[in-house]
DNA sequence: CATTGCGTTAACAATTTGATAATACAGGAA
DNA sequence: TTCCTGTATTATCAAATTGTTAACGCAATG
């Protein structure tokens, strides 16, 4: 889906600097260093970087100024921007949340809960993004409320989208008649036993696809 | 601006919660609490927060088993979830991380720190949202209250202005009837049902442009 | 004060959706 | 085959949802 995220670590410490980067890399991202303040900005100008971790304290610029100057620059308003410190005094903590940056973390960190932030922080950020199950060449937005075969949308009335989007949370998994009451219905109301029928052959129906399989005397999966 | 964001907080310790409940309301947010995980699950459904911030260890359910369950539910999937625990050690805090909490923070916390970063995650949310929006030909300018269509200005009221600024920060995504009200009259003001149709349709009528759908028994998009 | 326009509601029309019943069909068991 | 059980299909009707218009209260404006 989308690329390997590039990760930007400025530290003066290169021990720090090789540990997390080893730890990174072998999560998958894509790694570049900086040993100081003004390498951190020309190597984020260089690579825009997805995350930008910042020890505060450096050599020359320190990290909130880095911060500072990066989120000034309209390219860069929208970075991931996370302070790594051994300061771990609260007015510091604030003040570098406060510049804009999206965590604080302070030294000595684990390299495996670094990793799990990191993970946390591309996870949201992915998630704005948008919402949609791809099975094949069948497509469901929840979001938009759409479902698309081969480019051409097909509009389904809110059952029966909602029923499909059950089936195909789990293609090949079979949902009992019962558990599908249960997920689009509710347990409130009742309501006679050919509904579900009635709407999976809708479904099928509108998508002119044989995706739905009945597996009788048990109930239906989705299947392409 | 976006209405008030509301923050639900779940912890057994009343102490802590009244604390973190006053910190918050100091800041201007909207506090809801629950004193175990089963109270969260309920709340949450009742008031959907756009934060959620969990103890692990509660009686009845913890923590992590409400952010579970949560994450399971379409209408939790993006909310902020935030855990405040005690418990520091790596595997718990690696674990909660990845239920798809946004963080991990551990007691004892500074309240300060906690609503800066409780600040920071709304920011990130809320970057999205920009000054002027272009979409083919509409321009929407939410700093001067104007839209403008091929060049001439449409004059709109505040409240089809913000609904229409609403659905265009968006589109394509289907906006419920609820989401609606809660950005665009909040969540104090109780409204008839026909109020939102009547304003989509005096936007519809003023920019002459078929840009708004409607999805039955779901809600409103927008799209060009 | 009078005017104006916004936000809301009420009332009714138009539309879509969802559920049911009736009937036809398919597959397995006797 | 023939019956029996469970599913598919279709038409129909009821219910839910939205569209539209008009009217009213109210606040801002001049």
């Amino acid at each position: 889906m989308s690329s390997v995220k590039k990760i930007l670590i400025a530290d003066d410490e290169p021990d720090i600097l090789e540990i997390i980067q080893f730890n990174l890399q072998a999560e998958g991202y894509e790694v570049i260093t900086a040993k100081n303040g003004d390498d951190a900005l020309d190597e984020a100008k260089r690579h825009h970087p997805d995350l930008i971790i910042l020890d505060i304290m450096m050599p020359g610029k320190n990290g909130i100024d880095v911060c500072n100057i990066l989120r000034m620059q309209p390219a860069f308003k929208e970075t991931l921007i996370v302070f790594l410190s051994a300061l771990s005094d609260e007015s510091t903590e604030i003040r570098g949340l406060e510049t804009g940056a999206d965590d604080y973390l302070t030294k000595p960190i684990s390299p495996k809960i670094l990793v799990s932030k990191v993970n946390a922080l591309f996870r949201r950020l992915n998630k704005e993004e948008n919402d949609t199950v791809q099975i094949g060449d069948l497509e469901i937005d929840r979001e938009k409320y759409i479902v698309r075969h081969k480019g051409s949308d097909i509009i389904l009335a809110r059952k029966e989208f909602e029923l499909l989007a059950l089936l195909a949370s789990k293609p090949g998994k079979v949902f009992l008649r019962n558990e599908i009451l249960n997920q689009v219905w509710g347990t409130e109301v009742i309501v006679g036993d050919r509904t579900i029928d009635v709407h999976i052959r809708k479904i099928r129906q509108k998508l002119n696809l044989d995706c739905i399989t009945t597996v009788k005397g048990v109930g239906y999966k989705f299947e392409l």
